[in-house]
DNA sequence: CATTGGCACTCTATATTTGAGAGTGCCAAA
DNA sequence: TTTGGCACTCTCAAATATAGAGTGCCAATG
């Protein structure tokens, strides 16, 4: 009953009344014995209506017990895998297939998509390279293990000569080879303090680099795509809520937090409306799954849209896309 | 008198009538001449009403005769630019400093901003690195000597010794040092033709990092920032034309041919309304200039609003922000 | 006892009316 | 050339009606 109310309310967002629901609903049932069942459902919070005289919508804890309890989740059928592994695209870098990932989600679900950066994490010194670009200025490049590369240019105050550069590289090299960045950085950092060496400035560089990778694999990011297709759902077309959406998206805190939950608690979370605990997000809901690389989840992508969302439909899709996004960055490695 | 009456419609967006200019003007003028003069102004085509019987408001020629000859635009004064340079933070990389420049533009003139990635007509190979990472992982690195890194990993059948590795990469930064790019590539298919080398693969490789690099430089791309300020403007609030306008700015096409007009005309560019020939675009006006390093145009900047903007503080503004960056990135060379 | 039809009541959404206010255009006078 | 006056038009906002949907409750029914 209460599923019936809601797949319909889902299907064209008007409050749905007895009558309708009386029509609608396989049971036979008469309009009067239904707004019995209905003002009990109103009693136990699972439906609420607007104003005395229109019908009932679904609250916040009604879509809670309707996905939890009511929904009956079968996974995406072959065919439909299929079509979205072809429309991912097989050849492309990592980022390139994240872009494609929430174009994805956006196109098929017709609302935002979202997908957070993998990350890496146990990033490993691989080697350090300098290289003299002009009089005084060297590019300084790290590489870890797992192939991430960062560079920084330098600026010397005076003109290094390439064996002296090729000298701090090699040693560099052999003390860090196959170490921890983390501990590459600390070992640095001392050795800064005691020896005021020559190879000052170079470490500093190699430092800094390290810097970076860790804090790129800390710093956790998202992309999304679609945000406008939220412009549609007339719930939300109010324009004070899409600015403070929008500059939720914007700002990505928030989100990123919401995302961070969804990593840690495992397979696919929901959030509906107010439970996100963000007021930006109240009118809105989110599908996630985490995905995973060598069976360790590494990032979660989603979907945001209304609270009036197809769950039925959404969440076999986010999970099924999950898998392919997790098999195809394990295709890379 | 036009000048009048746009100032009034900028600062309150209301159309503007007969007897609030005649209040307004410095000149003394009753209401009733005003009324000959501004339907004078309206069969010039510099004004219209939206209705009989609302005031007059701008049109586009109107606008445009307004900045072109009524607006004395004067340079930012000394104190404003320091405001300016001391947000915009000195010590960090280019793409910070672009996102922090576009978030200057917009958080200052509480429109959007936008600024084009500088593009490096000139690259020039510096070397090439072939690093092995595991069994048959290898990540080649091609550095051109303006220090842009580009990087890519290769799937080899067989394991390549290291000093195969770098003797592939020795051959190669003999060869091409100091070459456009352009050329290395070309060089490079030739000889991939002629012979099949053992070095193909990582012939094929150092092409494509070079394509990678040839590709970045000339795909441009923009960075934008306070989209949303745009909703706070009520002659935009129409949810059909913002979406169509965000849309717009996710797909970057037609902005980015906007752009890149921008470039090739010089100094300041204005667009009004439908000047623009978007339709998108057609309520909004964008200020740009272009910026320059070494002297050479690299890249546009600009704001993004209303086309009831305050161009006379919007455009000095601009102009000022053109030339912090440029002198950021002047510095960093 | 669950189910049903009936009925009065409530509330919203929509259309219609109305009046005030702002602004115009035009004309005759200064 | 400028000005005051005046009739006219049009919008906006408030006020008023009206239809329709939906409810709640009650008494009747199997």
């Amino acid at each position: 009953m209460l599923k019936v109310l809601i797949d319909r309310y889902i299907r064209d967002g008007h409050p749905v009344g007895s009558r309708t629901l009386s029509r609608e609903a396989g049971l036979d049932l008469s309009p009067a014995t239904i707004r019995n069942v209905m003002s009990d459902l109103e009693e136990l919070g699972f439906i609420t209506s607007p104003h005395t005289s229109a019908g009932r919508i679904p609250t916040v804890q009604g879509y809670r017990f309707f996905v939890d309890t009511l929904l009956n989740v079968k996974p995406l059928d072959a065919k439909s895998v299929e079509q979205l592994r072809a429309e991912l695209g097989i050849e492309m870098g990592t980022s390139d297939l994240l872009e494609s990932v929430t174009g994805l989600l956006s196109g098929v679900t017709a609302m935002a998509g979202v997908v957070t950066l993998p990350k890496h994490e146990h990033a490993v010194f691989n080697r350090v390279e300098f290289l003299p670009l002009s009089d005084n200025r060297v590019l300084g490049i790290l590489v870890t293990s797992e192939g991430e590369v960062q560079n920084r240019m330098i600026m010397t105050e005076r003109v290094c000569s390439p064996s002296e550069l090729q000298q701090a590289s090699n040693y560099l090299n052999e003390l860090f080879a196959g170490k921890d960045l983390g501990a590459v950085r600390n070992t640095l950092l001392n050795e800064m303090q005691e020896t005021r060496s020559t190879m000052n400035r170079m470490m500093m560089t190699a430092m800094q680099l390290a810097d970076q990778i860790l804090e790129k694999n800390q710093s956790e990011d998202y992309i999304m795509a679609g945000q406008t297709n939220l412009m549609e759902f007339h719930e939300l077309c109010n324009i004070d809520r899409l600015r403070n959406l929008f500059d939720a998206f914007n700002k990505k805190q928030e989100i990123l937090n919401l995302l961070d939950q969804c990593v840690h608690g495992d397979g696919i979370q929901i959030f509906i409306g107010e439970e996100s605990g963000y007021q930006t997000l109240d009118e809105c809901s989110m599908v996630t799954a985490p995905y995973q690389v060598d069976g360790q989840i590494v990032g979660v992508l989603g979907v945001i849209g209304p609270t009036r969302m197809a769950y039925e439909r959404v969440i076999p899709i986010v999970d099924a896309t999950a898998r392919l996004l997790g098999a195809a960055l394990n295709q890379k490695e």
